[in-house]
DNA sequence: GACCAGGCACATC
DNA sequence: GATGTGCATGGT
């Protein structure tokens, strides 16, 4: 086993000793996890919930409703969670994607083949690299690791990464140097997000992390991304 | 009032 | 190819 291999598993036992682990997606349904995804983009959690509870109380969280409404409504509805006019956009090309190429078989669209479904998921505008990745894992089971600023600043402070790495970089770090599980994908990087949260503010403050006794500096990632 | 939050596309150089 | 900018709400 690799040193970056071992460091990355202590990292993922210490989080995990820390939080349980912690079942993520926030979310019932395929399509709430899909639109989710796109709402969460630069977006704090607690703000995706409302613009999900406002869909979800008027009935709209699903592919047919979400197909058939009105751009000015969706945006209305899901303003609390910022970039609504931007959003609105992205989810209609999202839904319209599955409707047009896939009859709106969302499970079929998830099944295809994790490559082919990463080209298809970032062919549509609004849907980038993170946003592909957590559709994949998190709606879709696939064994893609989801890379995100915690992800960034956490490798960056532990010195597993450097300024220069860039997304598909980090992704292929952590894809080679862990054991292929779509679970462990799963929870690792939703550790990576609740350590994120509560302990690796971009102004640094990490007294108290579970991956504290790891050699790091955490002064780093401090308008360094 | 400043800072931050589970990005992305597009314009410009 | 790298860098800058617009998009926006809500909690701390």
């Amino acid at each position: 086993m690799s040193q970056t291999s071992q460091t990355l598993m202590e990292m993922y036992q210490a989080a995990l000793t820390r939080f349980g682990h912690l079942k993520w997606w926030p979310g019932e349904t395929r399509i709430e996890i899909c639109v989710g995804a796109i709402l969460t983009q630069n977006t704090n959690w607690t703000n995706v919930e409302k613009a999900l509870a406002n869909l979800k109380a008027a009935g709209k969280l699903n592919l047919p409703a979400l197909a058939a409404m009105d751009m000015n409504d969706l945006a209305e509805m899901i303003r609390p969670a910022g970039y609504f006019n931007v959003k609105a956009k992205r989810l209609r090309n999202f839904i319209r994607h599955v409707m047009e190429h896939h009859g709106g078989d969302l499970d079929a669209f998830l099944a295809m083949a994790t490559s082919t479904l990463r080209e298809e998921l970032l062919s549509i505008n609004g849907i980038g690299r993170e946003t592909a990745d957590s559709i994949m894992l998190y709606a879709g089971g696939k064994c893609t690791f989801v890379v995100d600023t915690y992800t960034f600043r956490i490798l960056l402070r532990h010195r597993l990464i450097d300024t220069d790495y860039d997304y598909e970089m980090i992704k292929e770090l952590l894809e080679s140097n862990l054991p292929s599980d779509a679970e462990l994908f799963n929870d690792f990087h939703a550790q990576f997000v609740s350590i994120g949260k509560s302990y690796c503010k971009p102004v640094a403050r990490c007294e108290g992390c579970p991956l504290e006794h790891l050699p790091h500096d955490p002064n780093r990632g401090r308008d360094e991304f």
